[in-house]
DNA sequence: ACAAATATATACCAATCGGTATGATTTAAA
DNA sequence: TTTAAATCATACCGATTGGTATATATTTGT
């Protein structure tokens, strides 16, 4: 890793937390060079713009989430389990602190939706993947006989899932109570329960 | 009305839609006078700052959307009727056409909850209401024997409706498909039903 | 209709915005 | 060790930010 590699990685952990609590057009250059001990020369120096920051900065946020997912997910033998990961993980808060401010795509969704077509795609695709892997466990269950064919939709399932789990974030970031996020997963535990 | 409260009731009625798409650090006040069709001298002469136009904005936005619900629903005569209103109402985009930008509380709440402490307080006092009104359809629904008592925890059953509901707008609005909205609903319906 | 009060427009403020040009410094290859 | 290239710091740019002071219209009560 060159320099320029290193210190361009050093800015995006640096940035990453900032766009994820103060969101895009919140966070100002000045605001990341502040937070890397840098000045703007190394940041235009790095980057072309501050898009193209804002952008390494949710890919870095989304990896580090997947990250600690899917590793977790890996460990379990059935899909049922594999799924349970979900609400067992997020019940806890801990995806707050690997991701300070929240979730990256709820955060860039929300902001990004009216207002940065380029930000939007990359959460959009990052959701669209997230579907997807869920999509693919509940159907490798149903394939193990694990979960019972008829009255399973993969789709809308997937897409509970995951608007229970961004849905829960929200709530518990607003009124600061991590039972309520506790709450609601508990929810979810129950609906990938009655898969069976 | 006197000119004033009506000049007021402009700004609000011009700006709420802007304020609910760009966000608040989003908006600029330029943003507000173009929208309004006035200048600033008009805005600071009916407002203290941005602040206040911007809670102005969020609470008209809060009414816009309540009032179309809570009209629906107090035209339903069973509680679990009442509340199949928010999955029939929500599956059809109508929340977005009443408040351009999507979900205002989930707006607001998303960009304020670690930056604008005023705007989140507001934003966590909508929720909690929307959260008691919930659980008081389910505990009246409960009394008037329409929903088995034991097994139900009306908190936690509302909470994750409002979860769903907010998840399923963040994911519909990201993708620009209708369906993925109705998708959510059709499982919030079975949610609702699942009380009896 | 008139005067007092209110409402709106204009012009301006310092501060900050994202971005760039240039010069100093450090790195890496020869 | 020399040198070319890459990296970083400084100073600056015009535009825009939220906000204010003041002057001009416009309502409003009498």
């Amino acid at each position: 890793m060159s320099k320029a590699e290193k210190t361009k990685q050093f800015i995006i952990e640096k940035t990453a937390p900032i766009f994820n609590t103060k969101g895009y057009s919140g966070t100002s250059i000045s605001d990341i060079t502040t937070a890397a001990g840098l000045t703007k020369g190394s940041i235009y120096g790095n980057f072309e713009n501050k898009d193209e920051v804002a952008i390494a900065s949710f890919k870095f946020n989304v990896k580090k989430l997947h990250d600690v997912l899917s590793r977790e997910i890996e460990k379990q033998r059935t899909f049922k389990e594999k799924l349970l990961v979900y609400p067992r993980i997020y019940a806890k808060y801990q995806n707050l602190e690997v991701t300070p401010g929240g979730c990256p795509i709820l955060n860039t969704a929300i902001e990004s939706d009216d207002t940065h077509p380029v930000l939007k795609k990359y959460a959009e695709r990052t959701l669209l993947y997230w579907k997807e892997k869920l999509m693919y466990l509940i159907c490798q269950g149903i394939n193990a006989g694990e979960f019972k064919a008829e009255s399973i939709n993969a789709e809308n399932t997937a897409l509970t899932i995951i608007a229970l789990i961004e849905g829960a974030i929200m709530i518990s970031k607003l009124t600061g109570n991590g039972n309520d996020l506790s709450a609601v997963m508990l929810s979810l535990h129950k609906i990938i329960e009655d898969l069976e």
